[in-house]
DNA sequence: AATCGTCTGCTTTTT
DNA sequence: GCAGACGATT
């Protein structure tokens, strides 16, 4: 059975795939063929009779999820592939929940808050509870809360600082929205095992073999989730590389990966050293950059692909100079070595540097594709129709209800609001029960009651009929949205028709993506709601909207992906390493940032740095990366951006070109 | 209620 | 230098 073959792989990842018993911890280096190895292991532990539903794999994001599943696809049978369990904690943690929360005290109905809502939470605890002096930014008080609950802290719930007030406000509130935020389903879901010695039993005996990719990535919770899910003994198998631990300041804790033996003494330890992306050159100086970081497990990497050109440095101008030159050579390569855009990256460390960036490419007339940016599922319209749906499936959810209470506007005004509100906060119930309740609606005026009567009834008929066995979601929310004339009002609120029409239109795909997932998965609304929250529905069209060119993306970002040629840009101090790594003692986790930059590159990659940049408004004078001296010097040229400009043509450069030409001619 | 103007304060962001 | 947030102004 199955279409892959064991021949392919090499010694050591032949030995990870097949130690099936007990934990085990796949350090996997750069580019060693991580995916591949975590695949065929899936495809070995069937081929030796593991039931499929046995298996959990679980990801990072849902790229990594949907590039795993695929790949399985190709080697298994469809059916077996069908009944993997594959996906991200965040995703696995909904399906636990989605049917055990009530033991926690939530109704199963739970609405999922994404940032936004978060925001707006905090923002309304925030005014409340802070007195005329004191401040805290709503989006420093999120960071904050997640970091407490991502390190599985106690809550600080001491309303001796007004940060410790909010925590508790917050927590306290979303309990009675029925809401979650994301941490909370990582959270409520490690509560629910440590607790509940029956569903943790249950998961137990139905998981018998997980595997954790990106497992740097983990951080305290994801930890004990893990091993809460784990039986005995634990089939573990994790798969990561301590070098490639960027996300520190999430949360993440590399010591999972580096103290693994703590959790799961005894593990069948193996390492991936054999890179199937780079030339040598590329991976002797990321070898030796990262050698001056403490505490990691040794690791070198090599691959066959042999030497290839040097690591090019060059000193630019200014930040203007650096993006013009790089345009410029990027033009000019791919018209001379006949490359496509698409082989070409520039990776940068900061989102703000891609502006000059995407200026010249323009100027020079390359297409490229800027990777980040705001989402598909942060368009107010988008949230608007989210809102809708969230308020007919759980009525306690305030954040919606106050969302689309007047959107579009039905007469509900902010003073109506508000004598709501603080009735609800009086009374200590969801703000949908008191515009119900006949005991509010007599002590308003009539026009007033009229208009919140007809809303509710709305949304009430909205509920029952989305209840109904065999309801078509889609129609329904779109029905109600045509006769409310939210249409309308959306286009009206526009400063363009088109971009009146545009939001239509995002509207319309999305419940035509709705329709579509109604009708092959089960779950309904409820489903589509969740897979939308985490982000997982429409993930590869968006990705395919945004079109071919050059690659701009952040260091970040980067990891995980590979690209010909690259372009390390802005190798500065103050940048890479940033300015607050220092004070932040996270000089490692800068370093690392830069191994994971140089590894990305396959055939040649070119660093840059500026002799000044503008920052904040004027320019500055600047200076190189201390990390450029631990580059080894014999696999670095050095080279002056000016010195290249005043000389465009040397007579080398022309044999160079000469020679390359009468090769692609075959002579 | 909406828009204009001024102030502030500056990474990274898988879900 | 610019975006985002908030407050004053119509």
């Amino acid at each position: 059975m199955g279409n892959f073959r064991l021949t392919d792989l090499n010694p050591p990842q032949l030995e990870a795939v097949k130690a099936v018993s007990g934990p085990v911890m796949i350090l996997a280096g750069a580019g060693t063929g991580k995916t591949r190895v975590i695949t065929a292991r899936i495809a070995w532990l069937l081929h030796i009779g593991t039931p499929p539903e046995q298996i959990l794999a679980v990801t990072f994001t849902n790229k990594a999820a949907g590039e795993m599943r695929e790949r399985i696809a190709g080697m298994v049978e469809r059916e077996q592939a069908a009944k993997l369990t594959i996906g991200t904690f965040h995703a696995l943690c909904v399906r636990i929940l989605r049917t055990g929360i009530d033991r926690l005290g939530y109704k199963h109905n739970f609405t999922i808050y994404d940032e936004g809502d978060q925001l707006s939470l905090l923002r309304k605890i925030i005014t409340r509870t802070a007195s005329k002096d004191e401040k805290l930014d709503p989006h420093a008080a999120k960071n904050l809360i997640s970091q407490a609950k991502n390190k599985a802290w106690n809550p600080p719930e001491d309303d001796q600082t007004l940060l410790g007030a909010v925590y508790a406000r917050y927590n306290q509130e979303l309990r009675q929205l029925n809401a979650v935020d994301f941490d909370d389903l990582l959270v409520l879901a490690r509560k629910l095992l440590a607790e509940h010695e029956e569903v943790r039993r249950k998961l137990q005996d139905r998981y018998r073999q997980i595997m954790v990719d990106e497992f740097q990535d983990t951080n305290r919770l994801q930890m004990d989730l893990v091993a809460l899910l784990a039986g005995d003994p634990p089939n573990v198998c994790v798969v990561g590389d301590d070098d490639q631990s960027i996300y520190g300041w999430r949360g993440a804790e590399v010591a999972n990966l580096l103290e693994f033996e703590r959790h799961f003494p005894n593990p069948t330890i193996v390492k991936l050293e054999q890179n199937y992306r780079s030339t040598n050159t590329i991976l002797n100086a990321a070898n030796a950059l990262i050698l001056n970081n403490p505490r990691r497990r040794a690791k070198k990497l090599w691959s066959d692909h042999g030497d290839g050109p040097k690591i090019r440095t060059i000193r630019m101008a200014d930040d203007r100079e650096e993006a013009s030159f790089i345009a410029g050579e990027i033009r000019q390569r791919q018209v001379d070595d006949a490359l496509p855009w698409e082989a070409f990256a520039i990776l940068f460390r900061m989102n703000a540097q891609s502006r000059l960036f995407e200026e010249q490419l323009r100027a020079h007339g390359i297409p490229y594709r800027l990777i980040g940016g705001k989402s598909f599922f942060d368009r107010r319209e988008i949230k608007d129709v989210i809102a809708y749906a969230n308020t007919a499936l759980n009525p306690s959810d305030d954040v919606s209800v106050l969302r689309i209470v007047n959107t579009p506007p039905r007469g509900i005004g902010e003073g109506t609001v508000e004598s709501a509100l603080h009735e609800s906060v009086e009374r200590k119930c969801p703000l949908w029960d008191i515009l119900r309740s006949e005991a509010y609606l007599e002590g308003v005026s009539r026009a007033r009651s009229n208009a919140v009567r007809a809303f509710v009834d709305q949304i009430e008929t909205l509920r029952i009929r989305l209840a109904t066995p065999g309801a078509d979601s889609a129609e329904l929310l779109g029905g109600l949205l045509s006769e409310c004339n939210y249409f309308d009002d959306l286009k009206r609120s526009c400063k363009t028709p088109e971009e009146g029409l545009d939001r239509e239109s995002n509207i319309r795909q999305l419940l035509s993506d709705l329709r579509e997932f109604e009708g092959k998965k089960k779950g309904g609304l409820t489903a589509f709601l969740d897979a939308l929250a985490l982000r997982n529905e429409r993930e590869e069209e968006k990705k395919d909207d945004q079109g071919n060119g050059v690659t701009l993306i952040t260091l970040h970002a980067a990891k995980g992906l590979e690209f010909p040629h690259v372009y390390l840009v802005g190798l500065e101090e103050g940048i890479l390493p940033h300015d607050r790594s220092k004070m932040e003692g996270s000089l490692d986790e800068e370093r690392r940032l830069l191994y994971v930059g140089i590894t990305r590159a396959m055939k040649s990659l070119a660093i840059t740095w500026c002799n000044g940049r503008t920052r904040y408004g004027s320019l500055m004078p600047a200076h190189r990366s201390s990390f450029l001296a631990e580059l080894p010097a014999d696999l670095v040229e050095t080279v002056d951006a000016s010195v290249i400009l005043s000389a465009p043509a040397s007579q080398e450069d022309a044999a160079a070109r000469f020679g390359r030409l009468r090769a692609a001619l075959g002579g």
